[in-house]
DNA sequence: TTGAAGTTAGTGAGTATTCACCTTTGCCTC
DNA sequence: GAGGCAAAGGTGAATACTCACTAACTTCAA
C-alpha cells in the first residue's frame, strides 16, 4: 500500500464510522481528500477494492498487537487485560475503524467484502481462543464452560461496547469503559 | 397497521436480511409484493416510515412476548431461559427480522431510524435488568457483578449469537444454539 | 520524455418519489 | 334496484438526483 492509499483506506474508514454505509460514496470520499472522484481510481480500481483493503489493514493490525502482547508471558487475567486494552487503545486513536467491528453493514455487499470480514472475526477468534484455553489448563479460568464458548461470550461483550461507543459518538473513554468491561468478564471466568 | 401495510413491513425485513441494507430499495420492495413502486406509496409516506414501522412493529412484538414470560412466576435461571427461548422462537419463525438486531447498518440513515433502533435496544435492556437484579436479591445470580453489566454481557453474547446465524445464512438451529448460549451464560453467572 | 497523478466533463444505471390515469368496491339517493 | 360517485388501491411514465466509473486532457518531476 502506498501513501496515497492508506490516506484514502483511513478516509474511508472515517466516512463509513460517521456517516455510516450510505455515506461512504467516491464523491464523499474525494471531497474528503480534497481533490476529484476520478483520483480516487489513480490509486484504486474500485470502491470495493478500498473496502478489502481496509478490513485488510485493519486485521493486520490488530494481529502486530496480538503478537506484540502474547510474546511477553503474563498471568492470565493480565494477558486479556493488556490484549484488550491494545485493541482498545487503537480504536482511541481511530475511531473511524471502530466501524470494522460491527461491519453488518458491510455485509452482503458482495463476496469479497464479506470473506474479508470473516477472515477478521476469525483471525481474532482463533487467536483469543489458545489463550483462554491455555488459562484453563493452568487452573486460572474455569473449566465450566469450554474455551469457544468464553470467547463467544468475550466477543459479544466487546463488540456490544464498541457498538454503544459508536452510538454515543465516541464521546466516553473506551480505553477505562473497556477495561471494565474486560474486569467483569474477569470476574465471572476467571477462578479466585 | 392495515393488512398491506403488515406484509410490506415483512417483505421490507426480509428484502433486508436477505440482501443487506442495499438491498431495500422501491423497487425490490414492489417486486417481492408483486406489484408497482408507486404503489408503495399509497400504503406509506416514504421509505424512512416502513423502517420505523418495522422497527416499532418488532419492538411490540418483543414487548408483548416479554409480557407474557414474566407473568408467570419462575425461578431466574428458567425465567431467563424461557424468555430467550420465546425470542428465539419468534426468530426462528421470522428470520427475516433478525436483522434489526444487529441494526447497526442502518444507523446513521436517518434519526427517526436511529431513534426507533434505541428504543427497541433500551426497551429490551430495561426490561432484562429487574429481572436480574431481582435473580441477585433473591440470591441466585452473583453479586460479583453489578446487575447492568449482566445484562451489558447477556445481550452482547446474545446478539454476537444471532450475527452468526445470520452470516451462516440461518442454517443451524437458533433455538437450540441460543439455549446453549444461556446455559453457558447461567453456567457464569448463577450461584450453585 | 516518459509516466504518475491530477483535472474536467462526461457515461449509463439506479435511486426515491410524484404524476395523471384506470379499475374495483361499497354506499347514498332517486 | 338502478344510477351516480367517491374512495381505495392499483398502473406506467417521468421527475430530479446520485451512484460508481471512464475517457481524454494537463501538469510536473525524475
Amino acid at each position: 500500500m502506498t501513501d496515497r492509499q492508506q490516506e484514502i483506506v483511513a478516509a474511508a474508514g472515517k466516512l463509513l464510522t460517521m456517516e455510516g454505509v450510505g455515506g461512504l460514496t467516491i464523491k464523499n470520499l474525494a471531497r474528503e481528500m480534497q481533490f476529484s472522484e476520478s483520483a480516487i481510481y489513480r490509486h484504486f480500481d474500485s470502491k470495493e477494492d478500498i473496502l478489502v483493503a481496509m478490513l485488510d489493514y485493519l486485521s493486520e493490525e490488530l494481529e502486530q498487537r496480538y503478537e506484540r502482547v502474547v510474546s511477553v508471558q503474563r498471568p492470565f487475567e493480565e494477558q486479556l487485560r493488556v490484549l484488550f486494552r491494545s485493541v482498545f487503545t487503537f480504536f482511541d486513536g481511530n475511531p473511524h475503524f471502530a466501524v470494522a467491528v460491527f461491519s453488518d453493514g458491510l455485509m452482503e455487499a458482495s463476496d469479497r467484502i464479506n470473506q474479508a470480514i470473516f477472515r477478521l472475526i476469525h483471525r481474532m477468534r482463533s487467536r483469543l481462543v489458545p489463550l483462554v484455553r491455555e488459562g484453563q489448563h493452568r487452573g486460572a479460568v474455569t473449566s465450566s464452560v469450554s474455551a469457544e464458548d468464553l470467547v463467544h461470550i468475550i466477543m459479544g461483550t466487546i463488540r456490544l461496547q464498541m457498538f454503544r461507543w459508536r452510538s454515543e459518538k465516541f464521546d466516553f473513554d473506551i480505553i477505562q469503559s473497556g477495561d471494565h468491561r474486560i474486569d467483569t468478564l474477569t470476574t465471572l471466568i476467571v477462578k479466585k
